[in-house]
Formats: structure tokens, sequence, C-alpha cells
RNA sequence: CGGGGCGUAGCGUAGCCCGGUAUCGCGCCUGCUUUGGGAGCAGGAGGUCGCCGGUUCGAAUCCGGCCGCCCCGACCA
């Protein structure tokens, strides 16, 4: 009988080791309704840590938030043509209300810009008026045919923020101010290494003048598309009439731009950090960073030991070096019945990226061991300081897996593929990111994705190119028009 | 929507071919002994075998229909 205690390791089935450990972290579970779940305590408790730290980013850059509401008249997606093409077919449509047929259908939210246009056009006269820089942390549905924990579900949360601009560069500058926040914290929380840079026509957003990206590479070396910026030009603002008079006294449409990430990227968290033996979380992100296992053999040793793991725990979370807002995150596990060992196995599957271990011998030498859940590197740790110890390894912890995740990349990055069977024959393989030259044709890009299911990601920002520009297109062999960044993706 | 797989206790399963009232493991409850990497023993609770219909003395098992879920693909954050 095989060991269920066990997970299906990432090298045997990495889909299989995916759902396994955000069921088995308990982030998530299967709801009734067929792709869509629920988001457990665990799972929550990661995107509130999210949440408050993009919260913060943009609240810093001037934004602020404000709640639309879930029900779009369907008629407003219609709006803009390419967007509605683009969000039609997988909208979920009301149609009844109030036990009556309703006289026109009512979209539930797949994204917000239709109706926070709307509603900017109310608000806008005058260039006064500009800019309009507002965040709203929603929930949207699409319809989609095939969905994944977390990836794609049928509904899931995010933040969408929406901009109104009174030029041109000023909205193509917040779509890039935005970027660098996703970047930074993808990077500096999440652990969680991205390419910044431009989509492709094909990949751009239904109704943009140009979509901004991060791109992250998951254990799999597929691409996870972690977060995008939009820079909207004037087509929503045409759309829905948002016109202010400028300075000189003339009438102009409005500049947008839209910007969001969502529960997805806890979906991209398993996938850049998790190992065989489950979760493993960024202390930044984790609702609790240190969990301490007291140890005893008799009841005499197991009052005393609770009692030292409770003292510890004041200890830490009274300590304030991250400054008096920011305590450390600690959990004791004082469960009786259960053998330590059996309480590691959970908290390493759970993904605590500090465990603390506290026992009569470590009480004797005044110490405590101390098992990273990254490296699993295990050590002992003197009693005295221990919080400043303790807040030291987490922030070691936190940048060895932003560099473990960068090494693991970088590995799988090719440079300077010219040959397309060479192309062809990695992404048979093991798969990479590839940068390669590309003539800037559609149906260059429709035909590779037809052959080997990778696309471009990106057109990488400038720090991300190559020091020698690819001079001819991978397949074509034509004069390459931008460098890009081919890969199989999610 | 195409291809594949699966529905039996909270979870994972055996039994199905060849019909006779359901197996085992994990988990759960109680007690005792345990506790420095997934504890042991003893006792116990828990089941409309996905649903509907048919065949039969008798259906988890055979037949027909339906439903659901997961995985792979097309599509997408």
């Amino acid at each position: 009988m095989a060991d269920d205690k066990k997970l299906t390791t990432r090298a045997e089935d990495f889909s299989a080791w995916y759902n396994e450990v955000v069921l088995r972290a308990e982030l998530a579970d299967y709801s009734p309704v067929k792709g869509s779940m629920v988001i457990r305590p665990n799972g929550y408790g990661v995107w509130e840590r999210m949440q408050r730290a993009l919260d913060d980013m943009f609240k810093a850059s001037g934004h602020v938030n404000a709640y639309f509401p879930l029900l779009i008249p369907q008629s407003f997606l219609a709006k803009e043509a390419q967007h509605v093409e683009g969000f039609a077919p997988e909208c979920a449509v009301v149609t009844h209300g109030g036990g009556k047929e309703l006289e026109e259908p009512l979209v539930i939210r797949p994204t917000s810009e239709t109706i926070i246009y709307h509603m900017y056009a109310k608000w806008v006269q005058s260039y006064r008026d500009l800019p309009i820089l507002i965040n709203q942390w929603a929930n949207v549905v699409r319809w989609e045919m095939r969905t994944r924990l977390f990836l794609r579900t049928l509904e899931f949360l995010w933040q969408e923020g929406h901009t109104a601009h009174a030029t041109h560069d000023e909205a193509e500058s917040e779509a890039r101010t935005i970027l660098t926040i996703y970047r930074t914290f993808a990077e500096e929380w999440m652990a969680m290494p991205v390419l910044t840079g431009l989509k492709t026509d094909s990949e751009r957003f239904a109704g943009a003048l140009r979509t901004y990206c991060i791109e992250a590479m998951m254990q799999d070396r597929k691409a996870l598309q972690a977060g995008t910026s939009h820079n909207l030009g004037q087509n929503f603002a045409k759309a829905f009439d948002l016109t202010f008079q400028t300075e000189a006294g003339d009438i102009a449409h409005a500049w947008n731009t839209s910007w969001g990430v969502s529960t997805r990227l806890i979906g991209g968290l398993v996938m850049t950090h998790g190992d065989d033996n489950g979760l493993c979380t960024p202390p930044k992100l984790a609702p609790i960073e240190v969990v301490i296992v007291p140890i005893w053999k008799t009841d005499d040793e197991r009052g005393r030991l609770t009692e030292a793991a409770m003292q510890l725990k004041t200890e830490l979370t009274e300590w304030t070096g991250r400054g008096a807002s920011d305590r450390l995150r600690v959990h004791v596990d004082a469960r009786v019945g259960i053998k330590p060992g059996a309480k590691y196995y959970e908290w390493e599957l759970r993904g605590v990226p500090l465990r603390l271990e506290l026992g009569p011998k470590d009480l004797e030498k005044e110490s405590v061991f101390s098992a990273r859940r990254d490296t699993r590197v295990k050590a002992a740790i003197p009693r005295a300081g221990v919080a400043q110890s303790v807040g030291t390894l987490l922030d070691t912890i936190q940048s060895d897996m932003f560099a473990a995740a960068k090494a693991r990349r970088e590995a799988a990055t090719v440079r300077g593929v010219t040959s397309y069977d060479e192309f062809k024959t990695i992404m048979e393989g093991e798969g990479a990111f590839v940068y390669a030259g590309w003539n800037g044709d559609p149906a260059v890009e429709a035909r590779v994705k037809e052959e080997t299911k990778a696309t471009i990601r990106l057109i990488p920002d400038p720090e991300f190119r190559s020091a020698t520009a690819p001079s001819k297109c991978l397949v074509t062999g034509e004069p390459a028009k931008h460098e890009v960044v081919w890969a199989k993706a999610y």
C-alpha cells in the first residue's frame, strides 16, 4: 500500500504535486460549483498579507481605494469593440431578478473598465479633476473552460486600478510606475524574480494600447503572467465620453490605465518555492513565520517546556527590531498526543519558514534549535538575544529564497538561439525561457504556438535584454524587430 | 467542446470480469503507555456503494439512461 503521507514529487507529476500541496496545505478546497474554489484560512492569510503590502504601495504612490458594483449593464461591455470581443464569451450574465426577467441583462464583472469609466465620465469636467487614481479590491467572474486552483478559477479575487489622465505621457508613466510596484512586490515580498516588459499585440489586453506585464518562471519551467498594467490610450474614454476641458479651453478625451494582480499570485508562490515536502512561504508573506515546538518526556517536563515555549513566543512577539507595528508572527504548537516529528512534517507541508524546537536539552544549554524550511538547515541559536537572531535569520531566508528562485530561472534561460530546430528541441524537452529575435509578425507567433505550444511572453525591458541583440528572426531568418522571450505558459 | 480517468465511511481504496448485503489503510472517539523527524496496544463510532430505472428470489457487481468531478487539449489573469 502506498504511503499516502508522502506527496507526489514534482519530478513525478508537477501538476499533481501542485494540487496536492494546495489541498493538503489547506490553502484552498474545491467548492460545490465546478471551477470555483474556497480559499481557506491558510491561503487567505497569505492573500491578506499580499493585500496589505500592495495596498501600502498603492497608497504611497498616491492612489485611493473605492468600490464599484458587481453587476454591469450588458450594453456597457459592447461600447468598446475589442473589449466586448475579448470578454463577452466568458461573461456570466444575470437575466432574472426578483422573480422577473430583467429588461436588460446584467453582466457579472469580468473586469470593471466599463462601469468605472462610465462613472469617471460623470465626475470629470476639467483638467483640474485629473488625474483620478483609484484602485479597488474585488472579485470578478470569468467563465473559463478549464480551471486550476488559484491559477484559473471562475471567480477570483484581485485588485484593479483604474486611472484617468490629461495626457498620454502621464498615462504611460502611470502604467510603468505600477509595473515597477508589481516587480518590487514580486521580488521583495514574494521572493519571486520576474521579467518586465511589453506584451505583443496578440497577448495585449482587449481594448488596450499597450500591455505591460511581469512574468515569472515556475519550477516546471513554464511562465506565469503574474501581473499586468495597461496603457488604455483613449479607447475607453472615447467609448464612454470621458472628456474634459483643457487649460487652453479645448475639449479632450482622457487617457486611461488599468492594472491588476490576483489570487493567482498564490499559485505562483506555490510553484516558485514549493518542494517535495510541501509549501515554502517567504517570511514576509507567511501568516505564521515561526512555529515553536516544545518537546517533553514527562508530565513535569511538559509543563516546564510548554511554559518555556510560551515565554519564548512572548519574547519574540514583543521584539520591535522590525518596527513597533511589524512584530514576529509566532505560533506555539503545544498539542499533546502528537509526536514532535509529526508536527515537523505538518508545519513543513504548510510552509512555515522557520521552526524552533525547544526541549529539555535546549533549556539546559540555554539555546533553541532552529530548522529552516527553505534549506532545511538546522542550527542551535543562543537563547540570549534570540529575537534579534530570529529576525535576522528570517531576513536571510527571505533573500536566500529570492536568490535560489533567480538561480533556477537563470539556469533555465537560454539566450542566443538562432535555429528554430534547436528551439523546438528545447521546447519538446524540459522547456526554458528562450531569448531570440522576432520579425514582429503575429503570423510567426501563431505558427510557433501551433508547432511548439510556446508563446512570446514579452518583449523584455532593456535591463533584461541580451548584451548583443539578436539580428535575425528565430523562425524566418528575416531581420529581427525585437528580442523576445519565448516560453510555454500557464 | 474533444480525449482520458474516476465516483464505495471525513480521505485514499479492495470487491465488479464470474450477483448472495462491503475489504484494507489513514483519519476520528475512549483508555493506558509514549513524545529530540510521520508512536504502540486495546476498545469504539462512522456506509442511501453518485442518481434514476430495468433484469433477478437477491444488484456495489449485469443492462439502459442521467449527473458530477479530476487530468490532458483548444481558450484565458
